[in-house]
DNA sequence: ACCTGAACACCGTTCAAGT
DNA sequence: ACCTGAACACCGTTCAAGT
């Protein structure tokens, strides 16, 4: 006798995602998504592996959002207008969703097609826009070491990591605008 | 009646680290601290407030042996090799330490005033090695962009982010070279 | 086919009782 | 003064039993 489906593997990403969204990852409990989606914790199980496999569902709804926002960014103007576009996008996307962008970079044990799918795609917009500027040989290095300062800047701003006072804003402006500059004439 | 003392904050610390360099922060437990100075796990209450000022201990640790091998890095030659080095040690001791340097950067509930001082401590370095380069008005900003730069470089690495083909390496000598050019003449 | 209670092996933490 | 066992409220996960 078939016992009536009372949720789906759609509302249990919603609400893991929401509860990421607001108490952080470390938080997440199969317990806390459970008593979200009205059913009992072993439940779950039928439908995820576990915690894990849970917490990378909402890694890639995070993902495909971040990819979204980027995508949205592409606008025009020159392309080092393009890129700092992309990298005030990145960073807005960050403050906008501290919490799920901090969970987005938690460790998982082991990433399937889907999760390195969404991962690959988030990274195509600054490839994109560098195209025009830099030669293919070398797109990819300048791209890693573009995205590289941005996530350590937000994630050293998330984190509060910048004690020594002052403003963070000129710092990530200089940064961004020298790693332009320089890219380019190296 | 003393009862007599098994262990010490020291020892407990320094097994608290050896188990976070082994295993990641995310898997210290009480109980595998308490295993490791023979100890009941609730004796550790008697000299830590809990699990996070166990981690935060360690952190601090951490925090210093990395100052430390930053100070060591404070060599000959012109400023911008010296922030090279500096560059290079930091990468080092995260790639040497790779478990430490991610817990170093876990959350914990809140800085004391001691923790807060072993990380300004380690900040020091790079700004000494910029000072001869750049006024004191921008200094500030410009270590910072350094530190996003080789931060967010050295967790997307250690955390195998950069999944698109080839070899870190490239990107991270060119980063850093068009943040050394691009600041000096932004 | 899906849901559940009960159970197991863990956690962090508190506290009364020992010496 | 420090250590301990027992206990409490949690975890994640498994599984037999229900419908």
């Amino acid at each position: 006798m078939p016992a009536v489906a009372k949720t789906s593997d759609r509302e249990i990403v919603a609400a893991a995602k929401k509860f990421v969204a607001r108490h952080g990852h470390e938080a997440l409990s199969m317990q806390a998504v459970a008593d979200a989606v009205e059913v009992r914790a072993p439940s779950l199980y039928k439908r995820f592996d576990g915690r894990d496999a849970v917490l990378r569902a909402v890694q890639r709804e995070a993902f495909r959002e971040f990819g979204a926002a980027l995508e949205r960014e592409q606008g025009t103007g020159s392309a080092s207008e393009r890129i700092r576009g992309l990298a005030t996008a990145y960073r807005a996307f960050a403050r906008r969703h501290p919490r799920l962008y901090a969970a987005m970079f938690a460790e998982v044990e082991a990433l399937d097609d889907d999760d390195l799918a969404v991962r690959k795609a988030a990274a195509l917009p600054l490839l994109r826009a560098l195209a025009p500027l830099v030669p293919e040989t070398t797109r990819l290095e300048i791209a890693r070491a573009l995205t590289a300062f941005i996530h350590g800047f937000v994630s050293m701003e998330l984190s509060r990591s910048f004690r020594l006072g002052g403003e963070p804003e000129p710092a990530f402006e200089r940064g961004l605008a020298a790693l332009l500059h320089g890219l380019q004439t190296g």
